[in-house]
DNA sequence: CATAAATTTAATAACCTTATTAAATAGCTT
DNA sequence: AAGCTATTTAATAAGGTTATTAAATTTATG
């Protein structure tokens, strides 16, 4: 029943699929495509996986809730505010190194068809919330200690996500930049990480 | 032979396609579509446009242009380093209030044809560059002066960038978010640009 | 080996898309 | 009104897409 090559089929066209849904999006793949850079017949994806559609929620829904949860929860254990703060952002750009395209698609596709949201949200569970009250809750204390200018919470958490995600989403438009095309992308998302250490440092003092 | 009814069908086209491929993307448009929001038959697309690729540059390769020209080249004429950067953060809240939904396009349709993207650079021309340039020296002389800490013009753009685009582009997800989705998005936005400019002020600070 | 099950293929139905064409209609102009 | 042009329409060609089917092939198992 469940041969090796049963087994390589059915995840070579889940590799391809994958390849081809985060490099031009849903609407842009087609099973055929999908098919070709697996090295199979066309029907062999229906076969496998019935619908297009049932082929990407099987890839995505998974990875995108994970995503999710590890990019809200990466609020870590140091021991001071200044040392969490870094913890999220060291944690956030490792999450996108190793998925520098997931960002655009989510954008992509959530944009298009917005029930997808609710699903990702049921999915990632109560953990966000959770994580963003502890998040609230410390600020609260570095405030009142003085050690953080007062701001809101969803400002520092907004403040947050987006200097991480920014560079990842525009990511094709940077890299043709004059000042950046000639750089590696890891030396520039490492320095880009830095940097982005001490601004957000550098914001929360008093 | 410019009558009236003929500008406006071909304006209800331009308007219809445009509202489409601003909430969907080029892939997911169909002329069809176009037509039917347009309240016209579908051979009359093509009539005025020959191509659907054709209406979408139409559309979409001066708003790009001019879009990317003032978004970099918000670089106001404040009589402090602190007020320009407000400056620019402003002119970018205002050009993306009244485009919202243009960056997730730019993303989506650039990541996908990046070739688009040297029409976007050879379009927005040598402005983009020289406003890089002014706001370097002028970073350069507040360091020297010690009145911003140490830091790359690079990285101070793209602080600028991430911070003022991110929440257009993530729209779709934040707008479900429990502390977010109550509010107007005039509101919302109107108290991220005030926000965004706290954090940028106090994140320059030696 | 025989046979049953799983896998793979070619063929194709049904549908949608873009783009063109030729005919019909409407609008001017004289 | 006739004639010219511009606009609009219905029809359709050509091609691509998803998904199914039945037949062929491979693989597993008694």
């Amino acid at each position: 029943m469940e041969s090796q090559d049963q087994l390589s089929t059915e995840q070579a066209i889940l590799e391809a699929a994958e390849a081809l849904f985060l490099m031009q999006g849903y609407a842009r793949t087609s099973t055929t495509q999908i098919a070709r850079r697996a090295g199979c017949n066309q029907a062999l994806v229906h076969y496998y996986f019935r619908t297009k559609a049932q082929l990407f929620d099987r890839i995505f829904t998974g990875k995108l809730q994970s995503f999710v949860a590890e990019f809200l929860g990466a609020y870590s254990q140091g021991t001071t505010f200044e040392r969490r703060i870094c913890g999220i952002v060291d944690a956030h750009y490792r999450i996108l190194a190793r998925n520098p395209l997931l960002p655009a698609l989510i954008i992509g596709e959530l944009a298009a068809d917005p029930e997808r949201i609710e699903s990702v949200k049921t999915g990632a569970g109560p953990l966000p919330a959770e994580l963003f009250g502890r998040l609230e809750a410390d600020l609260e204390d570095e405030i009142a200690a003085g050690r953080v200018r007062p701001m809101q919470a969803r400002e520092l958490l907004l403040d947050i996500l987006s200097l991480d995600a920014f560079p990842f989403l525009a990511a094709p438009l940077l890299k043709r930049l004059p000042g950046i095309a000639g750089e590696s992308p890891e030396k520039f998302y490492a320095a880009r990480c830095e940097a982005v250490k001490r601004t957000l440092i550098n914001s929360l003092k008093p």
